[in-house]
DNA sequence: TAGGCCATCTGGTCCT
DNA sequence: AGGACCAGATGGCCTA
């Protein structure tokens, strides 16, 4: 590797220059083959390339032995000791632009990081997988476009997990807050799993005609397995309290492709999985159309703040957002030693500390 | 420890 | 001649 910065090259180009010029210096070998020979005795730099090319040869040939015909057109022109020095100079500034120029790559790429979903500092997505994600978001922001309704959460992230590693699948399921395990395909993903994951929402008889389903980017929570209750019609005016169902951050889109984002609020009412259980932990059960999620937390009220922004006035002035609950941990269930699943009640419970 | 990912160097090709 | 782009080779780092 050569020590010498480009400009030592170049000013040590320079007085070569002058010293051929005054015929002070030796001429070098005209031969192609031998290029590297001249000057380059004690230059770990010239060694290495004199090896590789060598190496070379010796493929192409068969053999050290085997002679090359002689090879015809122009001379080759004298390789001195200057031009020996150029060259290395021109490779160390072609060196210098690659460089530059994948850092520029790179640069591109970490924007590129940023505008997909699942953007981590930390953690950062491979190049590969930013370009696979960065696809498949593409593909998916462009069927919402041409049928104009919001996928499922489940069906939004398995559209951005085609071809993906499990590492970034996984990643997307957690930036989804959804459980890895939904994005899996059927055969490595068991009826009882689903029964217990899945987090889509089809409601799709609703009284008045619309058929409804939730894409929940969160899960639907309720506080005691029971089905929810969706009230008649959604746009009858009535306050959100008057819906019997507990608290969400949710979408409800009905199936004319009219995207109403919504928040259901029954917390201020009471809170039903207050007095549930003693376990803090296991307050609250995501109700799904089959299938139920644990959840345990209640985090601050921004993103149901958003949801109500977009509700009609006279339901905003209604709505409560205080305390709403969301899951953001998921269940392995790996994790759940004593597992019980009633499929009755489509409920199920632990003893354990499940979650996360 | 193997494999994945990455940065870098390098020589070849195309274009200006 | 020189720059841009590309693909192969290589070695370092990290992780399962």
């Amino acid at each position: 590797m050569p020590c010498k910065s480009i400009s030592d090259l170049e000013k040590e180009i320079e007085e070569l220059e002058k010293l051929e010029v005054a015929g002070l210096l030796e001429e070098g070998n005209e031969d192609d083959s031998s290029d590297l020979d001249e000057g380059s005795e004690n230059d770990e730099y010239d060694l290495e390339k004199q090896k590789k090319k060598k190496h070379k040869n010796e493929a192409k040939e068969g053999s050290p032995e085997q002679k090359t015909p002689k090879k015809r057109g122009p001379k080759k022109k004298k390789m001195t000791k200057a031009r020996l020095a150029k060259l290395r100079l021109r490779r160390m500034k072609a060196n210098t632009r690659e460089r530059n120029r994948m850092h520029g790559l790179n640069d591109a790429l970490d924007i590129l990081r940023e505008h997909v979903p699942c953007y981590s500092k930390t953690q950062k997505l491979s190049k590969i997988e930013t370009l696979r994600l960065a696809r498949n978001y593409i593909s998916a922001l462009a069927e919402i476009l041409k049928t104009g309704q919001k996928p499922d959460s489940i069906s939004f992230a398995k559209s951005l997990s085609k071809g993906l590693s499990q590492n970034t699948m996984n990643l997307v399921a957690g930036c989804l807050q959804l459980n890895p395990r939904t994005l899996l395909p059927e055969s490595a993903f068991g009826k009882p799993y689903q029964f217990y994951y899945n987090n889509s929402f089809d409601y799709p008889n609703s009284p008045n005609g619309n058929n409804i389903s939730f894409s929940n980017s969160f899960p639907i929570c309720s506080q005691n397995g029971q089905y929810p209750q969706i009230p008649n019609d959604l746009d009858d005016g009535q306050p959100l309290s008057h819906y019997p169902l507990s608290p969400v951050h949710n979408s409800i889109v009905p199936s004319q492709g009219v995207s109403q984002p919504i928040c259901f609020d029954n917390m201020r009412n009471t809170s039903p999985l207050q007095a549930q259980t003693a376990n803090a932990s296991l307050q609250y059960e995501a109700v799904t159309s089959s299938y139920y999620m644990r959840c345990d937390n209640v985090i601050d009220n921004f993103s149901c703040n958003m949801s109500r922004a977009a509700l009609p006035t006279t339901q905003q002035s209604s709505f409560n957002s205080t305390a709403v609950p969301e899951c953001n941990s998921y269940v392995l269930l790996d994790d759940i030693p004593d597992i019980v699943m009633d499929t009755n009640s489509h409920m199920t419970n632990t003893s354990s500390n499940i979650f996360i």
